[in-house]
DNA sequence: TCAGTTGTTTATAT
DNA sequence: AATATAAACAACTG
């Protein structure tokens, strides 16, 4: 699940819940999620302080509190859970943050991803790498510019995390068949009108997926609501879609509406 | 039993 | 130097 949209979801859910909140204690189920930090490390070095403001950078969750910051990714399978109390604990809640009221959960079935803990912005930058600008904050100035510089498939630049930061396999899948542009077109056959509707398609489907968390579900007409099922057909013609493998993820697309460049 | 799965990193090849 | 590919990570589902 999480993508940029997930992960921005999941920022303004801790906002809401657990900015301001006195952390207790953190509760360690499974160590396996931890990097770089052990778990009376982790809970010694945040209990008694607050969270505060979060940020995000891509996939990449920024939970500062009044003392270090835990920096979260969430994989393929992470989720941020909020409860009041106790009630419904789950078997895959790695870490617990107990809170003066409440409680914050990091849900993750696969364990890829996890929970790092930085001291300082220096310490932040560093675990984070060498992220390009977030897509929801790249001007299409610069988009233009990071796509000139860059060879190989669009599908796999796009993807690219150092080039443009918090777009997944999905959503790249869903902003090609949406700017109808065939995913193996290589960079240099891109035409400007379409680098320049790739920007604003993958605007409107980050801002569009963003919303869908207020009204459940992705929309009918999009391709990621028919993706994966067996014998999907394009929500535009009808035509099957086609499936192969780009960048080492599974790919669909519409050969009608995405014909392919040569 | 086996293929497949929303992400990232690493090694190896081109 | 960049890009492509496969494997590994881990734990499921169909």
């Amino acid at each position: 699940m999480p993508e940029l949209p997930d992960v921005e979801h999941f920022r303004r859910f801790l906002s809401e819940h657990a900015s301001g909140r006195r952390i207790e204690r953190v509760m360690v189920t499974d160590p396996g999620v931890l990097r770089g930090v052990e778990a009376a490390q982790l809970d010694r070095a945040v209990s008694g302080h607050r969270f505060q403001e979060p940020d995000r950078h891509g996939k990449w969750l920024i939970a500062w509190t009044t003392g270090p910051a835990v920096l979260i990714h969430f994989g393929m399978t992470g989720d941020l859970i909020w409860a009041e109390g106790l009630e419904g604990r789950h078997p895959h809640d790695r870490v617990v943050f107990v809170l003066d009221r409440g409680e914050l959960r990091y849900r993750n079935m696969r364990k890829l991803g996890g929970l790092w803990l930085a001291h300082d912005p220096d310490e932040v930058a560093a675990v984070l790498g060498s992220l390009g600008p977030d897509a929801l904050d790249v001007k299409r100035r610069q988009f233009l510019e990071l796509l000139s510089r860059r060879r190989g498939r669009v599908k796999a630049a796009l993807m690219d995390q150092r080039l443009i930061a918090g777009l997944g396999n999905i959503l790249v899948d869903e902003v090609l068949w949406q700017a109808r542009v065939h995913p193996a077109t290589s960079m240099e056959k891109l035409s400007e009108t379409q680098r320049d509707q790739l920007f604003t398609t993958m605007r409107s489907v980050v801002r569009r997926a963003l919303e869908r968390y207020d009204s459940m579900d992705w929309n009918a007409r999009w391709l990621s609501h028919v993706r994966g099922r067996p014998g999907a057909h394009c929500p535009r013609r009808h035509e099957a879609l086609a499936r192969t493998v780009i960048a080492g993820r599974t790919t669909y697309y519409c050969p009608r509406c995405q014909p392919a460049v040569d």
